[in-house]
DNA sequence: AATTCCAGAGAACAATCGTTAACTGATGTC
DNA sequence: GACATCAGTTAACGATTGTTCTCTGGAATT
């Protein structure tokens, strides 16, 4: 990785990246459906054409801000899962990972919440591939957890999915939160993973 | 309710109702900020102008159909809550009957989890306000039960919350599931249920 | 220095859009 | 039976859309 990517190579990335920035502020007020080729160019002082340089279709330019919006969450995710042995305090950091990663992110947060069930099929793949990403790493990270010990393969997989379920619920659910309501809303979240938490715990007392 | 509704009101409300449910065929494509007044006349068989006797825009009819789509699953609710004692098996119950709603209305769920989050600002209010009378219901369908003896009202509604939340996410799942698989997630959801329920049984323990 | 490559510009296309205005004719009212 | 009401039609408007083809000028290659 010495020499540079050359000047046309960057500056190409430079207008992809312009591309991507201008179609996620359009996005906070429509869907990815009613997003138009011409309206992103416009915002970004370009030919219409020049859309076509770096996306086939508006859907592509929407997978790739699902790329975007998700691949960066990925280590914090794993980190957090790795630092951790007490569940209870987990969860607390949990909930502030989110509620600051909306701060931080909030039209990413806001188009992932718009389009996971949105009207572009496969914007929508794209985006429950990588969900089924995390179900799985939480699975891992969940699987080395003391409170784990005799559990099936199967339910360790229902009970994260429930997390990452309950993690995009409460993401969606700030994201859109009138201000000043936002610490109502995180301390009803931390409440509603302890009742999912108290009841990974005496899981096996009813199984068994 | 002695003489009927005449012949003009009626006519009236059989075009509103063309309208709306050629446009809930369309809405499966495509999110409503992206539905044309056009495109859902044309599918009516009307001309364009017809469909300002009966919607202002397409963001008032698809506050209709939030009233459509959820109007009819308050009675259904009341009625669940209402004839049963025994919580497990409640569960049970609860998903199938989420689980026939989907069969039933595949479009009307879709359409709901579309623009739960989607980008026509009214439509997701009303459907926020309707979302908050569910879990209002809920959590007074809770109250009457034994389990919630020394429950705060808080507690009861964040959990009612937890409830609405999971019974909307099994529903997007169910309608978007690929034939053949929608009884492992009926049975993943169940678990999930009995997680939360669970989690309900020992509350208390953890608070006192 | 000569040549190739290619990101972006420019012009033009047929099609669609939301919205207005003026109308028609069956229904409801008296 | 005369008159008013109003759901739906017809025509037309300017604006916007996705996509094509051709062109340009600087970067990359040789």
């Amino acid at each position: 990785m010495s020499h540079t990517v050359g000047v046309r190579q960057a500056q190409k990335q430079k207008t992809r990246q312009a591309l991507l920035d201008a179609a996620l502020v359009l996005l906070e007020e429509q869907s990815l459906s009613s997003l138009g080729i011409r309206e992103v160019t416009r915002a970004v002082g370009v030919a219409p054409t020049a859309f076509y340089r770096h996306f086939r279709s508006t859907a592509d330019l929407g997978i790739a801000l699902v790329e975007e919006a998700l691949g960066s969450l990925h280590p914090l995710i794993e980190s957090l899962l790795a630092e951790h042995d007490d569940s209870e305090q987990l969860i607390a950091h949990m909930v502030d990972l989110i509620s600051a990663h909306v701060q931080d992110h909030p039209s990413h947060v806001r188009f992932l919440a718009r389009e996971r069930h949105g009207g572009v099929q496969p914007v929508r793949a794209a985006m429950a591939t990588q969900l089924q990403r995390f179900a799985e790493e939480v699975r891992v990270g969940l699987a080395t957890q003391a409170e784990s010990r005799g559990w099936g393969e199967d339910d360790l997989l229902m009970l994260s999915r429930l997390y990452v379920d309950h993690m995009v619920m409460t993401a969606s659910e700030l994201v859109e939160a009138e201000p000043g309501t936002e610490e109502a809303l995180k301390d009803t979240a931390r409440r509603q993973m302890l009742v999912i938490h108290l009841g990974r715990a005496h899981w096996l007392d009813h199984r068994g």
